[in-house]
RNA sequence: GCCCGGGUGGCGAAAUUGGUAGACGCAAGGGACUUAAAAUCCCUCGGUGGUAACACCAUGCCGGUUCAAUUCCGGCCCCGGGCACCA
């Protein structure tokens, strides 16, 4: 063997070696256990930045560890490649979005094969190819077809100079990024489909998600709120007409003081026409962006409209406001207003005069004062008619039967959540498959005519999608009328893409259908690997398209990611790594300097994979230096001639000792990749018991056939992480014995600790004073818990702290501590 | 603003079920080897006091539960992620 490591020429001819053998070209096989893992798949950039190693270097350490387990492992990886870079790209570069995302892919390929990174590379997609993106048009129209895709208007940020919709990210200040014009809020048709049909599975099937992470599953039933709670309506004074509102809380029902409708709400439109003033706030307001936080921090400004609504149960007057924070899109538009028992309210009524009438008191004689805040814990009623003296929850039941009773109101169950727009007046996106015809309105593109390709030979100006200007790609013919009809020049979110290329990769290469019977074998994903930053939108997109290909057929399962890893944010000097910060590493210095094997190896050592890791050039260099250590203990012992057969009935303690150190580490790191996800502490582990290695200083025969032993076990827990290195130092160490069984030299078979070799005679336990750590004693084993006390009790350390004091309890924590508490 | 995380030495972190705070690594300092440098190897390394043995303090802050709290509970501060058109 080689006495130096030389990475550089190393990894290359492994990963020849590995593409030649398409070892990780893997299909169906029911005799093997599956196991299907996979990393979220990159936006093409242009080159990988640290965030996507860290993300591919966990999965593919998951995916090998899996396959010395004997599994039957698929890991995939292609390009989520459609999306607003790629425009911006084209405007800056004068490159059409098409040429600039292939050339990218193409570049970040090469990069991903010099990590190392064991992807069956036969089944790469790219959603921007009309072979994916022609299964999801087909697969909208199923939708459309269902009724489970409806066209509604809902608002964009509109750049009146560049003529385009931004996106949130592009509004900055409430101006377009680029023009500096104020953006306006415009209400457009666009389409959506209707994942509030599936809300409840949605909110029910995360108890099956045993092995998501808590904190994803939290964030996503918060994001579907659930709430239970009543419509009612309120009738507008000397009209026929009603407002109808939704609360969770029909108990403050007495405590309304007024009702507020969105700026946008017809009542405020006609108020508005004979009220100047009000016009003129009305449209000094309207223009929000349309982000919720921006929703949320606003000031919160009213005005009356001067019309007055009934109260549903006592029939009284109560003046009907417009206020900003009330949204048209989000139920009717309007919302009743309680102070005393809601922030928001009593704030604005603080703000307006408007009155505050306590209706709840706190239900344990503790006090409340409407004075400094709203009361808006649960209670008991006052002030409420014959509702007054039931609790909050009487309270609810009895006031919900009695708008029930009298027509004025329902129970109702809401969600926080709202169904999925998908229409974007982009260009570089999946054509909605729509003919808009004046007749026959908007009809699906029939099968046959799919898929409805992307033009790709444009030109780029960004002033709008090039797809208006197209007349060769909108003019067409209407498939219900055969007139002269408009194809739809939206384009999909691209959340559409991402929501099931995990089942695609599945059909390798199929081009009949969506998805084929190789579907049936590998979905649903038995690891997904990626940032947390997607906790909630892409993977609910992901688990609501599941259901919906589930419910047409294609998928048998209930949810896509069986387990999921979220990763956490790679940071340089406490911030994220951005170019904007201009504090990015790249990854291709490092892979050149060091190696792929140390970067994955660094950033695998750094922090376990869920917490954000700071990047350190020093840490890197400490990485590579262990890599040349190990190296350099297998080359001496390699090159000492071949080991010795191991012999556990002639060991010295010592030896003994060491072997004790291999099937220790054995087992914890064995249990660090299995079930803990801590990589870090693994890496760790091995690194102790190589520094065990280097510190024997005999080498007789049972020496020998002990580091043999401790060598193969370094060598193969770290495999997964560091395979060029891994591979080549196990391929020496398998040359130099004959002492182990064919299954443990196996290349890819996982060791197995033995449980003989980690018995002990004696150990070690602590012995605290009041809890204060003060003496150490070794027992046997097998000591008996009153021996154990004598001992302790006995132990010379510790008699000055027990002078003059009686002892009150002894607590022995079998193999820790004993803990004698004095007084 | 709302939802979800996080905060431990000079730095990244460890402590897995409430049981020895700081494993492992980085940086730093000292030493060996070398003509020299690099590389490698050895030693020291949370703070304060002490010649030392040792003692006290210490896991963002304040309080609580417990024989015992980085870990559990309550309140607060700071940092990060998400908020539906960035992906």
């Amino acid at each position: 063997m080689e006495e130096h490591y030389h990475p550089e020429k190393l990894e290359a001819s492994l990963q020849q070696r590995w593409q030649q053998e398409q070892r990780f070209c893997v299909f169906a096989d029911d005799t093997k256990e599956k196991f299907y893992c996979l990393s979220m798949f990159p936006y093409p950039s242009g080159r990988l930045h640290m965030g996507h190693v860290r993300n591919y270097t966990i999965g593919d350490v998951i995916s090998r560890y899996q396959t010395m387990q004997g599994k039957n492992v698929l890991q995939p990886m292609g390009w989520d490649a459609f999306g607003l870079p790629a425009e911006n790209a084209a405007i800056k570069n004068k490159v059409p979005p098409a040429q600039w995302t292939y050339e990218n892919i193409n570049y970040m390929r090469t990069q991903l094969q010099q990590l190392g990174y064991a992807y069956d590379w036969s089944r790469e997609i790219a959603t921007c190819h009309p072979d994916y993106y022609r299964w999801e048009q087909w697969f909208f129209t199923k939708l459309l077809k269902k009724g489970l895709v409806y066209k509604k208007t809902a608002a964009v940020n509109w750049d009146p100079i560049d003529q385009t919709v931004l996106a949130n990210e592009q509004v900055i200040d409430g101006r377009g990024w680029r023009s500096g014009a104020l953006v306006e809020r415009r209400e457009i048709p666009q389409w959506f489909i209707k994942i509030t049909a599936y809300a409840d599975e949605l909110l029910e099937d995360l108890d099956q998600l045993e092995h998501w992470p808590e904190q994803v599953k939290t964030m996503q039933r918060n994001w579907i709120g659930r709430s239970a709670g009543v419509e009612l309506n309120f009738q507008l004074q000397g009209r026929d007409e009603f407002l109808s509102v939704y609360t969770t809380r029909p108990d403050t029902l007495l405590g309304v003081t007024y009702v507020a409708v969105a700026l946008e709400h017809p009542l405020a439109t006609e108020a508005a026409e004979s009220n100047p003033e009000l016009k003129t706030f009305i449209e000094a307001n309207c223009n929000i962006k349309t982000a919720e936080a921006e929703m949320a921090t606003m000031d919160k400004k009213g005005m009356d409209t001067g019309l007055l609504a009934l109260h549903p149960i006592t029939g009284e007057t109560v003046p009907v406001w417009t206020a900003n924070f009330v949204l048209m899109t989000y139920g009717s538009g309007a919302v009743m207003s309680v102070p005393a028992h809601d922030q928001r309210d009593w704030e604005f009524a603080q703000a307006y005069g408007l009155p505050i009438k306590q209706v709840i008191k706190p239900a344990n004689n503790e006090t409340c004062d409407l004075n400094v805040q709203a009361f808006i814990e649960k209670g008991e009623l006052i002030n409420s008619n014959e509702f007054s003296g039931l609790s909050s929850a009487q309270a609810f039941e009895a006031i919900a039967d009695w708008l029930e009773k009298a027509g004025k109101g329902k129970r109702q169950i809401h969600y926080r959540l709202r169904d999925w727009g998908v229409s974007r007046q982009r260009y570089w996106g999946a054509p909605i498959p729509i003919i808009n015809c004046d007749k026959c309105g908007a009809l699906p593109v029939p099968e046959h005519e799919l898929p409805v390709v992307l033009p790709t030979d444009i030109d780029f100006d960004g002033a709008g999608s090039p797809l208006k200007k197209m007349p060769e790609f909108y003019q067409t013919t209407c498939p219900g009328c055969g007139g002269a009809a408009t194809r739809e020049t939206d384009t999909f979110d691209t959340f559409m893409e991402s929501s099931w290329y995990y089942a695609r990769y599945a059909s390798r290469n199929c081009n009949t259908a969506m998805l084929d019977e190789e579907a049936q074998y590998w979905p649903p994903v038995d690891q997904y690997v990626g940032g947390i930053e997607h906790a909630i939108l892409h993977l609910l997109y992901a688990r609501f398209f599941h259901k919906l290909m589930r419910d047409e057929g294609l998928v048998k399962s209930d949810e896509p990611f069986t387990r999921l890893l979220t990763q956490g944010m790679v940071l340089k000097d406490g911030s994220k790594m951005s170019k904007s910060k201009g504090n990015t590493v790249d990854p291709q210095a490092l892979i050149k300097q060091y190696g792929a094997d140390t970067v994955r190896l660094f950033i695998m050592f750094a922090s376990p994979p869920e917490q954000s890791l700071e990047w350190s050039d020093a840490g890197v260099e400490g990485a590579h230096r262990f890599i040349r250590r190990l190296w350099k203990l297998v080359y001496q012992h390699v090159n000492e001639g071949q080991a010795p057969i191991l012999d556990i009935n002639k060991l010295t303690d010592k030896q003994q000792a060491l072997r004790r150190k291999t099937h220790e580490t054995i087992q914890k790191v064995s249990d660090d990749y299995a079930r803990r996800h801590t990589f870090n502490t693994a890496i760790a582990a091995v690194m102790e018991l190589s520094n065990a290695i280097a510190k024997v200083s005999e080498r007789q025969e049972q020496d020998r056939a002990v580091i043999q032993e401790a060598l193969e076990a370094c060598v193969k827990l770290l495999m997964p992480i560091i395979p060029h290195a891994g591979e080549t130092l196990w391929e020496n160490l398998a040359q130099n014995t004959s002492t182990l069984s064919q299954t443990t030299l196996l290349r890819d078979a996982w060791p197995e600790f033995d449980e003989a070799a980690l018995a002990q005679q004696s150990i070690e336990l602590v012995i605290q004073v009041n809890g204060k750590l003060r003496g150490r004693i070794n027992v046997d084993t097998d000591a008996s818990q009153e021996s154990i006390e004598k001992t302790a009790l006995k132990e010379p350390s510790i008699q000055r702290f027990l002078e003059q004091k009686t002892v009150r309890k002894l607590i022995v924590v079998p193999g820790r501590l004993v803990n004698i508490v004095v007084s």
